[in-house]
DNA sequence: TATTGTTATACTCTATAACTATA
DNA sequence: TATAGTTATAGAGTATAACAATA
């Protein structure tokens, strides 16, 4: 599977990429941003999902945006152990600031391109984070020999659209 | 420019693929022994190259291979101050185990996806790879108004292939 | 009792700078 | 003087575990 390789060769890009932020908005920050900006309000938990990490790193993650004002959260009437977030006027303005610096980076090197073949990158790039789904770190690390681990109902209910 | 979105996601495509991997294997070394198991024998700085990573990381993933004897290390006749390095047979066997185990969650998670399409992605994205070519952090990131910077030979020239 | 989110802690990975040896 | 590589140090990013508040 030559694929396994190409992507330790994405994540080098992405560096890249990131290498070219400010210091401000580093590329964890900008990932956040970037998750809110293109899926609306939503809960600490649904924002660690879209950013495959732990919700404690997203928690943190969320702590840095709120302290600079990038981010509004409130209540969830349904819920009040969690909060809704979403992208103040100031965090649009920075995500819209550092998407640019970002695209500008992939423009430079990626010039000879057409825009058909970013397109289609693009689509496929989409389509396997659909195929991945949610694939954060989990406590279950189980080989076949432990039938009842995954059976019942390991999600809980979803009492709203989140 | 949708894509820069997407590179985050492979990103986290990346990290998942990454969790899978035994301890003993992280994926930075992984990364270090599919580099050399691809493109054979090859010295430091090549590798930081491929790798997208400054020379002083690559020097500390190398050691960590050397301790392990998964490389071997021989003097390079036309320089001294640096090694040529490759895969031990043990390292080949080490790097037979950690592409397996990650071409294992790949299939896993890309069971629906056909061959053409994963070849289409991987062929995409070693065209991207050579777009970007070598883009490992550089001491300049002078804007326009540096003329003599980028000038005459910036690259020692190659008295032999490497 | 289970779940959401927070905090403390440790680990992985990478960059910068100072240094040695060789070209 | 310049380059290849090493080591020390600092910082970003993430995972694990213990915890508080709510369901």
């Amino acid at each position: 599977m030559e694929l396994a390789r190409q992507l330790r060769v994405v994540v080098g890009v992405g560096r890249e990429v990131g290498r070219a932020l400010p210091p401000e908005t580093p590329p964890a920050i900008v990932g956040a941003l970037m998750a809110l900006g293109r899926y609306g309000e939503m809960r600490m938990s649904k924002l660690a999902e879209y950013l495959d990490i732990d919700i404690s790193v997203t928690s943190r993650h969320v702590a840095h945006l709120a302290e600079r004002g990038w981010i509004v959260r409130t209540a969830d009437a349904l819920d009040r152990r969690s909060r809704l977030l979403r992208l103040s006027a100031r965090g649009e303005k920075v995500l819209a600031a550092s998407s640019d610096r970002a695209a500008e980076v992939l423009a430079a090197h990626l010039s000879d391109w057409s825009d058909d073949d970013v397109d289609q990158l693009s689509g496929l790039l989409e389509r396997m984070r659909l195929s991945f789904g949610d694939c954060r770190p989990r406590p279950y690390a189980a080989d076949s020999a432990d039938p009842g681990a995954l059976a019942g109902a390991p999600h809980p209910p979803r009492t709203h659209a989140n």
